[in-house]
This record gives C-alpha cells, sequence and structure tokens, in this order.
DNA sequence: GCCAGCACTCACTAGAGTGGAGTGCCAGAC
DNA sequence: GTCTGGCACTCCACTCTAGTGAGTGCTGGC
C-alpha cells in the first residue's frame, strides 16, 4: 500500500484534475503538477503501476485515467493538513451564522441550503435526537367537541403533539386536572419510558381523559423512535448537475426521498469511523457513484446531530471537507449557545 | 375558436397519443382514433389547419405534429366529464385513508406521497393555513437556566413555539403566574392581533417574564405568516425521468426548493380561477415546459388547503385530474373527521 | 368534401475516413 | 537502475456521405 512519493504526487494529480474536468486525466496534464518532476514518459509507467495496483482506470486503451474508489480513498486519506474555504465561503459562512435565528428546526434547514451553496453538493442535516430528552411539561388542550390535543415539551426545547378523541365531552376542569396527573406521570422521565399505565383517582371521568392521554404518550413516543431523528435536505437539485446520465439522477433522488434510509445511512457511516465513504464503501446500490462526507455535529462535547454531503465520486473533496468542519464546529458552538 | 368534432377528435387524439409515446404523431397514427373515420390524407389536411390554427407544431418539415399549450389547453379544457382513476389506483388511495393516522403534517407528508405514486408527477400539498387560527393556549416552560419556550396552541391544532431568554432565571411560580397573563392577553384572537403590549401587573419579575413573551407571540405571528403555509413535497425524483435535457431537470429541482415560491404559484393559479396551467400559462419561466394541476381541498366548504401536481406539459392530464379530485376529496373528508 | 397516389423533405442511422490525444515499449543517456 | 526521447500503435470523436423511412403537401378524380 506503500506508493512512493512521486506515485502519490501523480495520483493527487489526477484526481484533482478530473475533479475539475470530468475528463480521463493523460500524463501530459499531469507533469506540471507540483512533486512530479518527470517526463511524461515517466509518468506513463507510473500510472500504468497505479493501474496494476487499482488506483486508476482507463475507460479504454489510448484514453486518459479515471481515478478508481481506491484512488479517491487514498487521495482523501492524505490530503494535506485540513484545508480550509476560501475567503468568500468563510465571509458567507459568519454572515450566516450571524445572523440566524429563529427556532432549531428552521436553523438545520437553512444551514443545509447554505451547505448546499458553499459545496455545489446535496446537504443533508440531521437533528438532535430527542429520545432520551426528558418531558419537561405535558399539557392538555381542548380543541372543541371531544377533541383534545396533548402537547408535550421536552428538555431540549423539543414539542410534540398528539390530539385524541374523547369518549365524551370534558370542561376545563376536567382537562385541568388530567394534565396535571398526566404531568404528574410523565414529568422527568424520557418519553420512551413513560409508563402506560396510571393508578386512576378515583373521578370516572378525568380517569377517562388520564387513560387516553397515556395511550397518546405511548403514540408519541412510538412515532418519535420510527419516524427517527428529523432530516433536513437542501440543494437536492445540485445532483441534477452532478450526473449527465437521467437515471443516475433519478435513483439518486428517489434515495434523498426516503428519510429513513438517509438517516440510518449517515448513521451507519459515522458508525463505521468513516468520515467519507466512497463508491461501494456505504453499500447503497443506487449510491454506486456518489461520495458522502458526514461530520457529526457536537455540543459541549455530546452528540447533537449530523452534517452529511452527497455528490458524485468525483466531488472536491477538500471543500467538501473544509465546508463540513466550518459549517458543523460554528453550527455546534451555536446550539450550545441556545442552550446554555 | 369552434373546431369542427372530427379536428376535436385529431387533436383529442394527438394529445393522448402524444402522452403516452413521447414522439411526434403522424397522421396514420391518428386514422384509427374513435371520431376520425377519414383516410390518413384528410387527417393530413385537418392537421395542417390545425397547426396553421396554432394547435399543434411541427418540429420539422416532414415529422409528426406535437400539440402546443394551446392545443393541451383545447384538450384538457374538453375532456370528456370527470375522468376517474383506475381500479388499482382507487384501491390504494381507500387503503392509504383506511390505515392514515397521526397528525395532520404527517398525513399531508404522507399524501403528497401517494399523489406521487398515483400519478406519476411531483405531487406538491400545501397545509391548511393558519393565520386566521385564534389562540387556544399559551403555555411558558422553563428549560433551566435562563431559557423558557413559549408554546402556543391554535384552535385549529397547530403548535408553535419559540424560545426567549430572561434576563435573569425565574422560577416556576413567576412563569406560571407570567403564563397565565400572557394567556389572559392572547387567548381567542389570532396570532396577528395579539398586542403588543400588555399592562403591568406591579411584580417586575413577573412583568418583564410578560414583556419578552409579549415580543415572542409577535416574533411567532411574523413568521407564521413570513414562512407561508406549510409545503409537503413528494416524487420530485419523477422530474427527472420527465424530462431528459438536464438542466431542464436542475432549474425545475430549484423551483421546488424555493417553499415560498411555489407556495404562491399554487395561489395564483387558483386566484385566477383555473385548475390546470400549462406551459407558459402560470408566469413562471423555468416552469416553461411543465403543466400544474391544482385542486383546492375544502373541509366543510370552506378552504383548507391545495393540492399541486407538476409534470412536463406531456403529462396525463385525465390521469392527474381524476387522481387531484379523487385524494383532494378524500383528503378534506378526513380532515373533517379530525376537526370534528 | 373526401381520397388515392405521388413527389418531396428531412431526421436518423450506418459506414468510411481522418485527426488527435493518449498509450506502451525500447534503446540510449546519466 | 532510473529516467528520457522517440516511435509505432490504438481507438475515440468527429466529419462526411449515402441510404432509409416516416411523414408531409399537393393534385386530380370520384
Amino acid at each position: 500500500m506503500g506508493l512512493d512519493a512521486r506515485k502519490a504526487a501523480i495520483l493527487n494529480a489526477v484526481v484533482t484534475e478530473y475533479v475539475g474536468s470530468a475528463q480521463p486525466v493523460g500524463s501530459q496534464h499531469v507533469v506540471d503538477a507540483p512533486g512530479v518532476s518527470v517526463s511524461s514518459a515517466t509518468v506513463r509507467s507510473d500510472m500504468a503501476a497505479l493501474e496494476r495496483d487499482g488506483y486508476l482506470v482507463q475507460p479504454h486503451t489510448s484514453a486518459g485515467r479515471i481515478p478508481t474508489d481506491k484512488g479517491y480513498r487514498f487521495f482523501v486519506d492524505h490530503l494535506s493538513g485540513t484545508g480550509s474555504l476560501d475567503p468568500g465561503g468563510r465571509l458567507q459562512v459568519r454572515q450566516f451564522f450571524d445572523h440566524a435565528h429563529g427556532e432549531i428546526e428552521q436553523m438545520l434547514e437553512r444551514t443545509s441550503g447554505l451547505l448546499a451553496d458553499l459545496t455545489d453538493c446535496t446537504a443533508m442535516v440531521v437533528g438532535p435526537s430527542h429520545e432520551s430528552a426528558s418531558v419537561r411539561s405535558v399539557q392538555l388542550v381542548g380543541l372543541g367537541h371531544r377533541l383534545v390535543l396533548v402537547v408535550v415539551v421536552l428538555a431540549d426545547g423539543a414539542v410534540r403533539k398528539q390530539s385524541i378523541e374523547l369518549s365524551e365531552e370534558a370542561d376545563e376542569a376536567v382537562l385541568a386536572e388530567a394534565g396535571g396527573r398526566l404531568a404528574a406521570h410523565a414529568l422527568g422521565a424520557p418519553l420512551s419510558q413513560v409508563g402506560a399505565t396510571v393508578a386512576p383517582c378515583g373521578n370516572p371521568t378525568v380517569d377517562s381523559v388520564v387513560a387516553s392521554g397515556v395511550s397518546a404518550l405511548v403514540t408519541l413516543s412510538e412515532s418519535v423512535s420510527e419516524s427517527g431523528d428529523q432530516l433536513f435536505v437542501g440543494g437536492s437539485s445540485r445532483m441534477a448537475a452532478a450526473f449527465d446520465a437521467v437515471d443516475t439522477v433519478r435513483s439518486v433522488l428517489t434515495i434523498l426521498e426516503q428519510q429513513l434510509v438517509v438517516v440510518s445511512l449517515l448513521r451507519d457511516i459515522l458508525d463505521t469511523g468513516l468520515t467519507v465513504a466512497i463508491g461501494a464503501e456505504h453499500g447503497v446500490e443506487p449510491l454506486a457513484s456518489c461520495a458522502i462526507v458526514v461530520m457529526p455535529v457536537s455540543v459541549d462535547g455530546i452528540e447533537a446531530g449530523t452534517i452529511g454531503l452527497l455528490g458524485p465520486t468525483r466531488m472536491n473533496y477538500p471543500l467538501a471537507l473544509a465546508a463540513a468542519r466550518v459549517v458543523g464546529d460554528r453550527l455546534g458552538q451555536r446550539l450550545g449557545e441556545a442552550a446554555r
């Protein structure tokens, strides 16, 4: 796996060139790259060696070379230090976070747009998981007739609601009483650990409302864990520019429409300890010609979300990594401020 | 503008054929269509007339004909009666609404997926506007430190939140007191009409919290009207299959990413009294090769949302119209049940 | 008003020819 | 041994040339 310095330089040059031009790269184009001070003939023989070792391929004899997934992998693993955004991008990020306001969901949504703008990739932003957040407040709000809304506030500021239909109309006093009992029952525990039964208090009207409320809490808990974390996808139109085969575009977009798939894909990549998943590495077949950059967002050291960038395997890795890092950091800080 | 019966039949046949094949339609293909019992030579002369009148165009001499926007317009305006879904589609709709559950946002989201499946178009579902819904409940929930969440429940079951940061920490009693005063101030009025000032009660701590709360309500009111109604877009990947020019796909997807644009586009079309906007009719230049089918969703006679279908101008209008009508009706019923 | 027949048009396809970017290999220089 | 210039070779991409066929418009006769 060694790859002497010159071969590495040649590989780097091929990747960089190909990312820019999308055309197979010939030996002549590489000759002037830094670290390659040899003739094109020598480059050719090195390129042949790189092809033997699986870093490059030729679309056909007598064409230039294209990096393989393995080639991109080497390139990414040996990126010199931490790249950084261009000044324009840095300015954009600064302005964004200076003017960011509103609730967390809105901010995450806009962040996905920012990332897409910066990198020309499709951006995915996964919000903090609410699964372990404890219940901070439970309230019953009558909506008229027999309809009641159970409103739950979690400690991290998330708000969930679930409507229930009572068997008979209940007045404000009953709702308040039942709401109080529900709150006493659920407060302080995560939604997933709220018990399914509450001891009756003797008043049958109140007890029936409480029972409905508890079952609503259970439903809510299920839907929280089932639908997974919130996902915000920005710039999916960029995928259309990334490929010229319309059906590739289509299958990639189809994947992006499946929230669950995307979230667990990002989760999986993170769990395998990767930052970049290239081509087949992530195991999702329709995304075989895509690469994904993931970056955890942490608030005060604990994980609070994930950033993902999706592009063709010939994406601008240094830019994508820099953008993900910078935006991830700033987002983490920002979320931290909000919760301090 | 008359168009005798045979010409109309020929135009219909051309549209239908072209929608299916995406190929220019020649006189021979039309000869067997119902209502056209003449030879191809006669059809040709009629087609030439239709071209003179602007209903058809030839991509080049000696090619078949393609409908113009005007041609589609005629076709749509003269659709024989109300088309209906195929049995498979009807089953799908029935099953969907039999098993639909969860909160309204989730249901609208899934409805957009259903519509996309049925029609192979991109579906847009706009939820009910909350602008006029009155405030049903206001609650302050402490999140620790000086952070407080203002949770507002509207009469139609929508829940909005806004976090505020107090100048100094407030205990439960203060929050409860302030929440009570806020509720008294805001209850019953639409969010947009909640006054920006509350008479002080004398307790400076409470008054300061109430002031913060009121400003949060104002912010919330602004964000409700600014960000507009909720939009759910389903099946945007279908646009990739509809065109073979990648940059058309890209520009259409870019439009779809702009919620505000889409919502007001649908609004505009409805306001001009149309059900179908073809090509340039909607005035959004990047969508010049698209058609949009809109259908208001009404609950008990009052408008509660909008359904939109976006496809290429050569979309299957009868199918799209039928699907929009059926799903819109069922959705309206369903929303009505939930609110009864 | 309709129709069969005919000449015409023109996109599309296949095949041949050509230029050029790129390769692999080899003999010689350092 | 390593590198290099030179050379023969390959094969895509492009152009040009028919040839094909789907489609048209027109005309004269029923």
